[in-house]
DNA sequence: GATAAATAACTAACCAGTCAGTAATATAGA
DNA sequence: TCTATATTACTGACTGGTTAGTTATTTATC
């Protein structure tokens, strides 16, 4: 009679990890393909698991979202916050550094396709959009809103219409994320995206400055 | 006995206008709802027709889609090439020029809403994407750069990567549509589109300006 | 052996695209 | 001008394939 192989199982319990490789699968699969496209199942193959063990630990596609949301956006968003109320220093440091963290923390992360696609699914899933709205735009607008009000306040910057600026300084840098999970793939040729998001902070702070007080003006001294 | 009642058909033949009231019809519930979502049912109850008929008159969903872009976005196109063409003045007022004809003629129009459209399902439909990018989108991106080098050339603008600077260029204005038609609904109080975008236009301009010739030198003077 | 963790087969609902049939219109013959 | 016949624009039921979510069952671990 031979002996019993050294037989592997099938699978093995593993509660406490679940969670985190689920949502990690899940991001991937949802910048990919969007909320709507996504198939449970290939987040599950992803994640090593079959489609019910997805169900074990998130109740829905949705809450499985907004999971993924918690884990990578929420806390960038706090780390964020902290830097602005910390912040001693010009009005245009502080929107430099808050751009290259959010770059550094989203933007050249995975994380950084969630705001295409909650751009394209909003529409079709309002709860989730509300979610995103309330726990991460809102937030983020509220720190640029802020920067920019020093930045008037002190002269720094000109003064304008607050809405209207926050609009246009995050326009470069969530616009250039959205093309880069999007159209970029139909591209020759596609920008560097460091040298980008330098260049366009510094464009942005000319378009802000104050006159006599932006780079322009260090320039001609 | 009564006579007959005047029996109104339960449809008429109507050839020759059925494709436009489709291509009007598909287009609405595309932006509404997105190239993937909208259902071909629904698009025919709002034409007024069929399933059918659509199928009729179009080979299939990507081809619809085509007919819309066709139809609203490759002469507002044609228009732009015109009119760089003809232009003699300032790049300043080249690029006014564009953006003023680009929001009368798409972006203030119910076409806005396909730039979004196609940020969101260009990953999920390749062929589509293809087909945008090189009948819309290239001929646009030409048209930003060949102003942007004239006003470098001639000094007006201060001389740095022509991609680069293209995408800054459009960044603000393809990113307020892509906002109006995904996450403003969440939003409480949102922008005046027509200040949006003539703000926009003179921020950008000054991101632009050479040292001594923008609006600040100007006032300055 | 008890039970928590994981699987896999299943259900119910959805929709692009097809096609057999129907009803509006055109036209030929009286 | 009336009627019979031919044409074709249009309809709507149907098919085949897809997937979120459920449930019955199996397997690992204590």
């Amino acid at each position: 009679m031979v002996s019993a192989p050294a037989r592997q199982p099938r699978w093995t319990r593993r509660k406490n990890v679940r969670p985190s490789e689920i949502t990690a699968a899940a991001l991937e699969v949802f910048v990919e393909k969007g909320f709507a496209a996504t198939r449970l199942e290939d987040v599950a193959a992803r994640a090593g698991v079959s489609k019910g063990t997805v169900y074990l630990y998130f109740d829905s596609k949705e809450e499985l979202f907004k999971a993924v949301v918690r884990e990578g956006l929420i806390p960038a968003i706090a780390e964020a916050e902290k830097r602005v109320a910390g912040h001693r220093g010009s009005a245009s440091d502080l929107l430099r550094d808050l751009v290259r963290g959010w770059w550094q923390l989203v933007g050249s992360t995975p994380y950084g396709g969630l705001p295409k696609l909650m751009i394209s699914e909003s529409r079709n899933f309002p709860e989730i959009a509300r979610f995103y709205y309330e726990e991460v735009i809102i937030r983020a607008h509220r720190l640029l809103r802020e920067a920019l009000r020093r930045g008037m306040e002190s002269g720094e910057f000109r003064s304008m219409d607050l809405n209207t600026a926050q609009f246009l300084v995050f326009s470069p840098f969530i616009m250039f994320l959205v093309w880069q999970h999007s159209l970029a793939c139909c591209e020759s040729e596609s920008l560097d995206p460091g040298a980008y998001v330098g260049e366009a902070i510094e464009m942005v702070l000319r378009g802000l400055a104050a006159p006599g007080t932006g780079p322009q003006a260090k320039a001609r001294r």
